[in-house]
DNA sequence: TTTCTTTTGGCATTTAATGCTTTTGTTTGA
DNA sequence: TCAAACAAAAGCATTAAATGCCAAAAGAAA
C-alpha cells in the first residue's frame, strides 16, 4: 500500500494525540472531513495503523517495575522456538519480545508489581524447559517512553 | 489519586481500542454518558492516561529497522548525566531509553530506516564525549509488541 | 435519621461521524 | 489540444457522540 504526504501528516499528527476528532485532523491537513475519513480508514484497513494504545503511568496502575530480560534457550530447534514464543505471548506482564542479535536470543520487556511479582514470572520462565539462561536488567528510571516514531517529512 | 474499580475498567477496555467513543465505553461499564465520560477525563488530566498513541506499522512507514543499543558511559557526573539524557531525549530515532542495572548505564530502543540511517545514529552517538561504550542488539523478529498493561481485575 | 458530599442520570445543545452524490482535478489517448 | 475515463475531494443530509448543566440518587458522616 502507498501512503502519500497527506497520509503521513495525519500520521505524524495522530501520534501527538491519537484521539483527536477526525474534524480536527481534516482541518489540520486542509482536507475536508469526509476524504479525510476515508484516508484514515484506509489507514486503519490496510495495518498501517494496528491500533490505538493510551499511554498509561505504570506508576499509577500498580506496575511500577520494569524490567529488560535477555533469554537465551538451549536450541533453536523448532519445538523449542515455538514453545518458548507461544509461552511469551501468553504472559501478559510481558509487553515487549523480539528476537536479537548478540549473545542473547530473546529480549523482552516485562512489567511487574514488585519484586516479589517479578520473581514468580521468572520462575515461571526458568519452568520452560527450552530456557538456558535468564539475565534481569531492571529499568531504574525512564529517560523516555514511547516517543513518536520520526516519520519522514 | 485514586483509581477505582469503574476507573480500572475503563482503562482496560481502551488498552483493547484507544479510540473507542465515549457513549461505547460507557456501554460497557454500564454507566450513563456523562459520569463516563467525566472520569476518563479525569484519568487524562490526573495523568494516569498519558496520551494516546496510534500503533504504526514500522514497516510501512519505513522505520524497519529496531535496535537495543546498550551504551556506557565515562563517569556519572551531573554534566555527563545531564548531557548524555538530553542528547538522547533530542534524538528522535531513539522511541524509549531507560537506565538500567547490569553492566550497561542505558538501554535504548531506537528505530531506523535501515543500516545506512543507523550507523549515522551510532556515529552521532559516539561523538558525546561522555559516552564510552555502545554495542547494538538488533531486533531481528518481534514476538510481541506493545501488548496491552496487565492491569489487575 | 438527618445532613453533607459525591456521583450518577437526564436532557438540551453543539460537534462529529458517516454515507451518498456532485464537483473538481488529473491522466490518457486519440 | 481536446475529450474521455478515473481518482480524489467537497458538499450535504442523517445519525451518533460529546458536552455542560441541573436534578436525583447513593454513600458517608454525625
Amino acid at each position: 500500500m502507498k501512503v502519500d504526504e497527506i497520509d503521513l501528516k495525519i500520521l505524524k499528527i495522530l501520534q501527538q494525540d491519537g484521539r483527536l476528532s477526525n474534524a480536527e485532523i481534516a482541518e489540520r491537513v486542509a482536507l475536508s472531513p469526509s476524504p479525510c475519513l476515508r484516508r484514515l480508514r484506509r489507514l486503519e484497513t490496510e495495518g498501517v495503523i494496528q491500533g490505538y494504545r493510551p499511554q498509561l503511568n505504570r506508576q499509577v496502575v500498580g506496575l511500577g517495575m520494569t524490567v529488560f530480560v535477555q533469554v537465551k534457550l538451549h536450541d533453536h530447534s523448532a519445538e523449542s522456538v515455538t514453545g518458548f514464543e507461544d509461552a511469551v505471548r501468553e504472559m501478559d506482564a510481558v509487553v515487549n519480545a523480539h528476537t536479537v542479535s548478540g549473545s542473547a536470543d530473546y529480549l523482552l520487556e516485562v512489567v511487574a508489581e514488585d519484586l516479589i511479582d517479578y520473581d514468580r514470572l521468572v520462575k515461571q520462565m526458568q519452568r520452560l524447559n527450552m530456557v538456558r539462561e535468564i539475565e534481569s536488567n531492571f529499568a531504574l528510571q525512564a529517560v523516555k517512553t514511547e516517543a513518536p516514531l520520526p516519520l519522514k517529512l
